[in-house]
DNA sequence: ATAATAGTGTCTATTAGACACTATTAA
DNA sequence: TTAATAGTGTCTAATAGACACTATTAT
C-alpha cells in the first residue's frame, strides 16, 4: 500500500492597480516543471510543526516573503488531481501588500491576475477561485480587507481595496461608520501625502491584536 | 522516514430538546481504545475518491448513518495530536435531524451535549469547538440550520432552530421576512400538528437546490 | 483664489423590531 | 366559549445611503 502524498499549497493574493493578483512560480521539478504554479511543497514530518508552518516555509523558501497573514483555506484530495498518486494538499492563502512583494519577492516569482489566469496544473485553478470566494466573502463583514492594505493606509485607501474585493463602489459616510464600528483600525499621529494638491489624509493601521485574529462585524458593510 | 498518517474525522451534530449535541463512539482500537471520540478513521486511497467521500464512509459505517449534510471544515495536524506519529486529520462536520438518529443510528452512538463535554482524546475537543463555530457563525446569515431541522418543519420549529443555535430569541416578523427573503424553503401543501388544540402551522421543506449549497443573506438575521 | 480630495453634518430611505391583532384548531 | 399557538398588519426604532457642506493642502 502505497502512502498518501502529503503536501501543501498557498495562494498568495495581493492588489496592485491592476486588480487582485496570484503568486506563481515556475515549478523546478516534475510533475509539470516549467509550468506556472501555485508555490506548495511536502510537508517536512521532521521539522513542521503543522500545516501553517509548512506553508510559511515553502512561502519563504520560494517566494522570499514572510506573509503577514496566512489562513487555512480548505483541503484538496483524491486520487487523480496529483500524477503521483492520492493525494492530500492542505491548501492556505496569504494576504500581502503589494509593497512587501514589490521589496522582497524573488526575481521568479509572477503575478497573475485572477480574473484572467491561465490554465494551472493540478486543481491549483480550483484553490484560486476558493481562495476568491473565502476572500470576497469575508470581506463583506470583516477586517480582511485591511491585511492587503499595507502597513499603513489612509481611509480612502482602504475604501478602495474595499471596493475592489467587493466589486462595487461603496458609500463613503456609510463605509466610515462601519470602519469606527469595527473597531479594529487606529489613527496614527502623522498624515500622508503632503505633495499633493489638496487635504492630506489621516494614516491608520491595523490595531496589533486584529493582525492575526479578524475583527467581525454584526451587520456587513 | 516515516510517512505521514492520513485519517478523517467528523463532528456529527445534532439538535435534540437537550440542545446541541455531538455524535461519540467507544474507539475499538487503540491509541485510546475504549475511550469516547468522534468517528473518524484512516483515509483508504484505494477506495475513497477524495477525503469527504472517506468521511461518509467512516460515519455510514461506524455510526450507521447516511448524513444529509457533510461540510469540510478543517485540517489538523502535526506531530504531537496523535501518539502514533506526525498526523494530519481532514475534519468534517454533518448535521443530522435527530429523527434521523433516533431511526438509524448504530446502538453504540452516544450523544453528548456540547456545552458540557468530557474532555476528549486527540485533539477533538478541538475540532468539535471548531465546528461549534462554523455553525453558529453561519447560521447568523444563511440557511445552514435548516439541515438540523428534519425533513419537513413548520415556521415556529425552525425559528426554535435558528434560537438555539445563535442563543438568543429572534422577532417572529423579522424571521419570517428573512426566511422569505432568503427563499431556501418552500410550503407544502398540508398542515401539522393535527392534534393539538391549537391553529396548526404550515409545513415547509429545503428547497431541492439547496440540500448540497447554501443560501446566504445579504444582511444577516 | 482655485482645484483637488479629506472628512463631517444631516436629511431621507430602507430595514429591523415591537406590538397588537386576526386565524384556526381542540376541548 | 376558551385556551393555545399560527400568522399578519402596522407603527416605531435603528441603520444605511445621498448629498451637500466644511477643511486643508499645493499651485
Amino acid at each position: 500500500m502505497t502512502p498518501i502524498i502529503c503536501t501543501v499549497d498557498a495562494a498568495l493574493l495581493t492588489l496592485r492597480d491592476e486588480g487582485l493578483s496570484v503568486a506563481l512560480l515556475k515549478r523546478e521539478h516534475e510533475p509539470y516543471k516549467g509550468v506556472a504554479a501555485l508555490p506548495g511543497g511536502y510537508i517536512h514530518a521532521d521539522e513542521d510543526l503543522c500545516a501553517g508552518d509548512a506553508a510559511l516555509r515553502v512561502l519563504k523558501k520560494k517566494t522570499g516573503i514572510d506573509v503577514p497573514y496566512l489562513e487555512q483555506l480548505a483541503t484538496f484530495s483524491g486520487p487523480a488531481r496529483d500524477p503521483r498518486g492520492w493525494s492530500v494538499s492542505i491548501a492556505y492563502y496569504a494576504l500581502v501588500p503589494y509593497e512587501i512583494i514589490a521589496r522582497a519577492a524573488h526575481p521568479g516569482v509572477q503575478l497573475a491576475g485572477v480574473d484572467r489566469l491561465h490554465t494551472l496544473p493540478f486543481d491549483h485553478r480550483a484553490i484560486v477561485e476558493t481562495a476568491l470566494e473565502r476572500l470576497r466573502g469575508k470581506s463583506q463583514y470583516s477586517s480582511l480587507p485591511c491585511h492587503l492594505a499595507g502597513e499603513v493606509f489612509t481611509l480612502p485607501q482602504l475604501q478602495k481595496v474595499y471596493e475592489a474585493l467587493m466589486g462595487e463602489p461603496l458609500n463613503k459616510v456609510s463605509f466610515r461608520r462601519k470602519m469606527q464600528e469595527m473597531d479594529a483600525i487606529e489613527a496614527i499621529a502623522g498624515e500622508m501625502e503632503p505633495a499633493s494638491a489638496h487635504r492630506p489624509a489621516q494614516l491608520y493601521r491595523l490595531k496589533q491584536e486584529f493582525r492575526a485574529q479578524l475583527r467581525l462585524l454584526k451587520r456587513g458593510l
